[in-house]
DNA sequence: TCTCTCACTTC
DNA sequence: TGAAGTGAGAG
């Protein structure tokens, strides 16, 4: 074989491969095949599944593929392959079999979020990044065993106000800041089979909050504004970046596909659980939540009243210093103090610096707004005077025949199949108050993308979006809930596309992906083969692109990227294999800068656009709050849009050959219709009112109102306080005086 | 409101 | 043992 980089396909060689081959695929696998170290990849290694990215049938592409599947299955780098290459029987890509699967998803910890909740959930959020707590942590169910799915979560804005904490209360305190690059984790086991997914608690809890915008464990990927389908950012981290004093709506997703970069045209199922609604915040308002995180975050036992944690330690220092001047007082007075003083006292003290907590019974969440702030005043004494009954129905995250469920099923329904491009934001918002209490958790939210055609999606796609959603509405899961599953329309989606002329609110245009949520990955995710092993592949041309035209990187080459990654720790080949973006995201989280691709990757990259808009974009509710969709000032609560998918979704064995002709249509620019039609909202609303509770365990012991009789303690030890703190401020030398100045 | 440091914790 | 996750508290 004398083939070089250079060499054209020859003629009659068909090529099926993963889009992200798109046609320097060819290059690259016969380069590989001749020993070539490709100048775009250094150090490309494939992982044990990566031969199934590639599909080269044909005369010429069977000994390529022999070659590729050998290194594949040793896991020797390409650029060891030589024309004397072992080679091996060209392995054959069956077609998996599709088990139907019926998902459910039970939030763990329920009884726990259910505590936050109704207190009104406040996470802080740091420049360097905190975790959630209470951790979002699900367990599945229904999955198909042997199927792999991809496991992702992401946070959205729950409606578009800002709020203040105000006479123990959280209230809207106005319009919302401009959104935050929307990001997605995915989780680091991703891909696993569902086997594997239900064998175990799965956790979100290495995801970070932070309100520090220039980020960089993220990275982004910057579309030009001129690029035919996709525009903006998308980007990747283990941090999601969220406004302080805004609410916040953790998402689940299940996604069956056996690679990211499958995620694009995947059916993603959503589910939402209102409980886990949230606050943040850069330091805690409410007390109450402050004690409930003390009282059950591990990390905080250190502030816990009993134990051996600070304040304890406080306490004994106190005691002891007490104990020291008790003594002193005892040789000075030939009296004793009783220890009831000395208890109270304490009493006292610990009243005085453990987290006050107002008696007034009222909670924060209840009073969140519905986004109009206007109503919010109204929906607030609308709740204060008959919370209980809400509550109850509110917080049923486990039943599957939730009332609000019902009644936010034909609204999804009706909003999703019958809203036209044209004036959806005006449907939504009626569809939206039509099922203004619709928010009983936990929503589940199917987008799909496979096989419906233009045609079908209007009315067939209706009836199985419907039929879904009856089916969902029949499940009789307790623990678990049926997803309400909506079938969108995914490939008008993708026809349809972003918004070219999208109005970003000012300083967000060059960074916002159409309002998009960045995928978000783990770092660990760069050690799976599985996940990226066709991304690997498939990256190949990305980079060549990249170096090759040296204009996309600055002052990187790939091989200093592939370095870099490997100097992170990353095995030569888990550092070797990662993607040209996550490479790019490995350095990023370094600092070091990487300049937007810009339209060199004009074909894979849409289809990682498609991958970060489609997820999320048009699901984020970020989409009632875009001008063009403004959907907001005539919704309550849009607490879910629907994913739009791109593609249609082909045959593994021939991905690209599907892919790319339904890509074409594609990828005519958007107009507004076309992006009103991709951000239509499921108008799963949530009620995110909580009803404010003062009943409280945990702080009724820090909570004490003072009884006639230990007010009469009171004084005795505060006295007694007054006096410890003299004597460890240095002026216990005085005990008569200070003595004689207490009351 | 936000950021930073601190003492404490878990892992 | 040390890295990383906590809220308190000062600024």
């Amino acid at each position: 074989m004398s083939l070089s980089m250079r060499d054209p396909v020859i003629p009659g060689t068909s090529m099926a491969y993963h889009p992200f081959l798109p046609h320097r695929a060819p290059d690259f696998a016969m380069s590989a095949v001749l020993g070539h170290q490709p100048s775009f990849f250094p150090a490309l290694t494939l992982p044990p599944n990566g031969a199934a990215a590639l599909s080269l049938p044909g005369a010429l592409a069977k000994p390529i593929m022999d070659q590729l599947v050998g290194a594949a299955e040793t896991g020797i780098p390409f650029s060891s392959l030589g024309p004397q290459a072992h080679l091996r029987p060209l392995k054959t890509m069956e077609p998996e079999e599709e088990v139907e699967d019926d998902p459910k998803v039970h939030l763990e910890a329920k009884e726990l979020w259910d505590q936050f909740h109704k207190r009104g959930t406040e996470m802080v959020i740091t420049k360097s990044g905190r975790r959630m707590f209470p951790p979002f942590k699900v367990r599945c169910s229904g999955l198909d065993k042997k199927a792999k799915y991809i496991l992702l979560m992401d946070i959205i804005a729950a409606d578009d106000c800002r709020y203040k904490f105000h006479n123990s209360r959280w209230m809207v305190a106005g319009k919302a800041d401009p959104e935050m690059p929307k990001r997605m984790y995915i989780h680091p086991d991703s891909p696993a089979t569902g086997e594997q997914w239900m064998s175990k608690v799965v956790t979100f809890h290495k995801l970070k909050l932070t309100n520090n915008i220039s980020d960089k464990h993220g990275f982004t990927l910057a579309f030009p504004s001129d690029h035919a389908t996709w525009q903006g950012n998308y980007s990747l981290g283990t941090q999601t970046i969220l406004n302080s004093m805004h609410k916040y709506q953790p998402r689940f997703h299940i996604v069956r596909a056996n690679d990211i970069l499958k995620l694009p045209y995947s059916t993603f199922r959503t589910y939402l659980f209102p409980e886990t609604e949230f606050i943040a915040v850069t330091a805690y308002q409410n007390d109450k939540i402050t004690q409930l995180k003390i009282d059950n975050n591990p990390f905080a036992k250190g502030f816990r009243d009993t134990g051996n944690g600070r304040r304890e330690k406080r306490k004994q220092l106190t005691l002891q210093s007490m104990r020291v001047f008790d003594e002193r007082h005892k040789k000075e007075t030939g009296t004793s103090d009783e220890s009831s003083s000395e208890q109270a006292a304490f009493n006292c003290f610990a009243q005085a610096s453990s987290p006050a907590v107002s008696t007034v019974g009222t909670s924060n969440l209840k009073d969140l707004c519905p986004s109009e702030v206007e109503s919010d005043a109204e929906a607030e004494s609308k709740e204060e005077h008959g919370p209980e009954a809400c509550d109850a129905a509110k917080i049923s995250t486990t039943t599957s025949e939730e009332p609000g469920r019902d009644k936010g099923s034909p609204a999804v329904k009706a909003h999703l199949f019958s809203a036209e491009p044209v004036g959806r934001p005006r449907d939504s918002a009626r569809l939206d108050k039509a099922s203004p209490d619709s928010r009983h958790s936990p929503a589940t939210i199917s987008s799909s993308t496979r096989g419906l055609g233009a045609e079908e999606r209007r009315s067939p796609g209706r009836e199985v979006g419907a039929a879904k959603v009856e089916e969902a509405r029949a499940l009789p899961a307790k623990d678990a809930f049926g997803p309400l599953t909506v079938q969108t329309d995914a490939a008008a989606h993708l026809a349809q596309g972003p918004l070219p002329g999208l109005g970003f609110a000012p300083g967000l245009a060059g960074q916002q992906f159409f309002n998009g949520h960045p995928l978000f990955l783990h770092p660990s995710q760069f050690a799976m083969g599985g996940a990226f092993s066709s991304m690997a592949a498939g990256m190949g041309p990305l980079l060549a692109t990249v170096s090759g035209a040296s204009t996309g990187v600055s002052g990187l080459d790939s091989t200093a990227m592939a370095s870099a990654a490997a100097a992170q720790g990353l095995s030569g080949a888990s550092a070797a294999t990662l993607p040209f973006h996550l490479q790019q995201h490995v350095l990023a989280s370094q600092g070091l800068a990487m300049s937007p691709f810009g339209s060199l990757f004009p074909y894979p990259y849409t289809y990682m656009a498609a991958a970060a808009a489609a997820s999320s974009a048009a699901a984020s509710s970020s989409v009632h709050r875009h001008p063009f969709l403004s959907l907001n000032s005539m919704r309550p609560r849009l607490r879910y849009s629907p994913y739009s998918i791109p593609v249609p979704v082909p045959d593994s064995s021939s991905l690209l050959a599907t892919a790319l002709p339904s890509m074409a249509p594609a990828s005519g620019p958007l107009d507004g219709k076309a992006a009103a039609l991709a951000g239509s909202p499921a108008s799963v609303t949530v009620d995110s009112g909580s009803e404010l509770n003062s009943r409280s365990s945990t702080l009724s012991s820090s909570s004490v109102s003072l009884s006639p009789k230990l007010c009469s303690e009171k004084e005795a030890a505060t006295s007694e306080l007054q006096n410890i703190q003299r004597l460890v401020s240095g002026l216990e030398a005085k005990p008569d005086r200070s003595r004689s100045g207490s009351p």
